[in-house]
DNA sequence: GATCCCTAGTCTGTATACAACAGACTCATA
DNA sequence: TATGAGTCTGTTGTATACAGACTAGGGATC
């Protein structure tokens, strides 16, 4: 170990393997190592410091997640993104979604969980009507509507189910906030929002009436929202510069 | 290397990871590690003759397949399933294979992909007529009904919806035939492979109608039919050895 | 001038050595 | 007898050395 010097950031408590994961993904997502490009083991050791091995491990479990895909004759590169790809990791998401709140209809919640979706419900109202005049309410409710999603999915009960919804939201553009962003400059943005609350409280009335079917669609339609935002952000490079790992994506026609 | 002698079977052509994570995935599907044992990687070594870096790549692996969990403390254990987990396996397959059923519909197919179709539903038509006074006709029927369910799969068109089946079904009996073979002593072995065909032909027709609506539907309540096959089988020990995976399985009321 | 082959360099896959850590066991003491 | 500290063993995480495979570039030949 003779790189730089100590841990460059406050990556202690971490092993080396996860801080070459986490490091590797930034690289990934800000598209400082460009889609389709090789990712040469040595090259990324001395990038981010630490040997091989962990670098290794890092690498196999990017290609589980997706960002990167093997190469036949060997390693790794980095992976791109159609357009299509990222409609079709909405859908599933949406899918998957719908399938853990339908489940959470049917099985039933505590009325402890029902109040905690009421109060996440609450603050994202407030936030809402933040919106448009008051700084850094868009990154609120990115982490409230994470946090809604988080639980809706937690409801489920089912370890199986939570985690492939992971496994789907490792693409980052997949996750229920990657548009937000991309909407925040526009005029729309606030309509937008105001649509997707409606959807949280209609999701969350029909769980708590237990209404899985409907739970079901209402929780599908809610994830085209962000199809809907990939259409607006598809539109530049630099609208899809704001979405986490955009720089992932080949849009068609530049 | 000094290990017994030559690799063991045909392992060539494979590196020493693919034959270590074959290797330990038959050992965990036929329940020789038992679930819940922590898996020492030395040990593991000894027992299947590759080196420590090997192992511990297909460890990793196996751990995102979900076959073995990480220890907190660290290392993997192998992992154990609750009835319960295998249902919710069988309808998170049904879930994504509907999806994928959808998008074919939707989308659309070529009339070679019809046809191909349309080949297949005849083939099973002929060993499902075969079943009960031929020998290894539930085998054919077996691979013929995963070549069904691939091809439909593919149908979809979608590399992102295709991997994510992929993973489902890297648990084993969450695989369309896994509870098949379980059936096959049972007089109504006959009458469900009858039932599982009718769904054949009907989510076939689904397709070529692009009917995407009903094809969801009808993927998913195909699916239902392992559930209930997960019944009976779970009744008995015995039973749920013939399924791929059942020594995972943990019974509630054993 | 184009194509094919050979060679050198680079890279990955694998094995192994080393160090830090976790857990269990023992022994001493209150 | 119970509790605590200390040690000791087994295990994993990490680094690195080595060998085979692949790639690219240059030279020779057709």
């Amino acid at each position: 170990m003779n790189q730089a010097s100590a841990p460059p950031r406050e990556d202690r408590g971490h092993s080396q393997t996860v801080r070459a994961q986490l490091a590797l993904r930034d690289l990934l997502l800000s598209g400082e190592i460009a889609p389709g490009a090789r990712l040469s083991e040595l090259a990324i050791v001395e990038r981010i410091g630490v040997s091989r091995t962990p670098v290794r491990a890092a690498l196999t479990m990017l290609a589980e997640e997706g960002l990167v895909e093997p190469i036949p004759s060997g390693g790794f590169a980095a992976r791109a993104f159609s357009e299509q790809d990222v409609r079709d990791s909405i859908e599933l998401r949406g899918t998957l979604e719908g399938l853990a709140a339908r489940l959470a209809a049917e099985r039933g919640i505590s009325a402890l969980a029902a109040q905690g979706l009421r109060d996440l419900l609450a603050e994202l109202d407030e936030v809402v009507a933040l919106t448009g005049t008051e700084a850094g309410a868009f990154e609120r409710y990115i982490s409230l509507n994470a946090a809604l999603h988080r639980e809706i999915v937690m409801l489920a009960g089912s370890k199986v189910v939570e985690r492939q919804i992971e496994r789907v939201m490792a693409l980052p553009f997949a996750s229920p906030s990657a548009f937000v962003m991309a909407q925040a400059q526009t005029e729309d943005a606030r309509r937008i929002l105001m649509i997707a609350q409606e959807h949280h409280h209609a999701i969350v009335e029909a769980i708590l009436m237990r209404e899985g079917s409907r739970v079901e669609a209402l929780m599908r339609e809610h994830s085209r929202l962000a199809s809907r935002n990939l259409a607006h952000a598809g539109r530049s490079r630099q609208t899809l510069a704001q979405v986490p790992g955009g720089a992932l994506i080949k849009l068609r026609a530049v």
